[in-house]
DNA sequence: CACATTAATCGTATATTTGCGATATAAGAT
DNA sequence: ATCTTATATCGCAAATATACGATTAATGTG
């Protein structure tokens, strides 16, 4: 990269490729998925679920939960995660906003 | 990595996380905000609006050329790009399905 | 034909991501 | 107090991504 040019682009642009890259990965949308499927939160579960060693998963988890998708608080030895709907809004609607306005007029595009 | 375990996950889940993979940089975020703004295709104006050189913003367009977002047609010298909609209508529905129908049980959820 | 223009590709340097085992931490159980 | 269980964190190796300049390819222009 020799030096991030990421900060030259817009706060907008930025947030949302950072919730992008927040699910860019197999293992991330699978994690997402299972908790967006039950009522209440889960723990280690998701390991047990994942192909994947527990400290790589605890790392997926910890990386959706910077990006803000996921909230998870520690209880004890154990940790609870779930998602956090709000954000999920709030990206959806810009993601919508910067595409469906145009979508109709342009439907039929040159290429 | 040691050996990419992606393949190790659904087809949808790997799906939609190489859509969002396309979309986790903010110039290819920029990128497709330019093209959406258009009725016409653009070609080169792209690398006079956004801070990078031309060699980054072609890869750029191949990468998201690559995923299915956009489409491109070389025409001589220059080349033309626009949004694949179609792409973008069924990441939605996909993306939606994912979270959608759960999203008002669990709204108060417990984290 | 030589030259300018536009864009793709190659080679390369650096940064970031992914993944794992080992270790640390924090609580409950014995 | 020691042991067990559940998770997080550290340190490292390998893979990918990002960025750029230089080069190449394709076409139109003088």
């Amino acid at each position: 990269m020799a030096f991030h040019k990421k900060e030259e682009f817009t706060q907008k642009e930025q947030d949302l490729a950072n919730f992008a890259k927040a699910m860019s990965h197999p293992a991330r949308i699978a994690i997402l998925k299972v908790l967006a499927h039950r009522n209440e939160c889960i723990c280690g579960e998701i390991v047990d679920i994942l192909p994947l060693a527990q400290s790589t998963v605890s790392q997926h988890l910890k990386e959706l939960k910077n990006a803000g998708l996921i909230n998870g608080t520690v209880d004890g030895p154990r940790s609870c995660y779930c998602i956090n709907w709000k954000a999920f809004e709030k990206f959806n609607s810009e993601f919508t906003s910067l595409f469906n306005n145009l979508k109709v007029k342009n439907e039929k595009a040159c290429c």
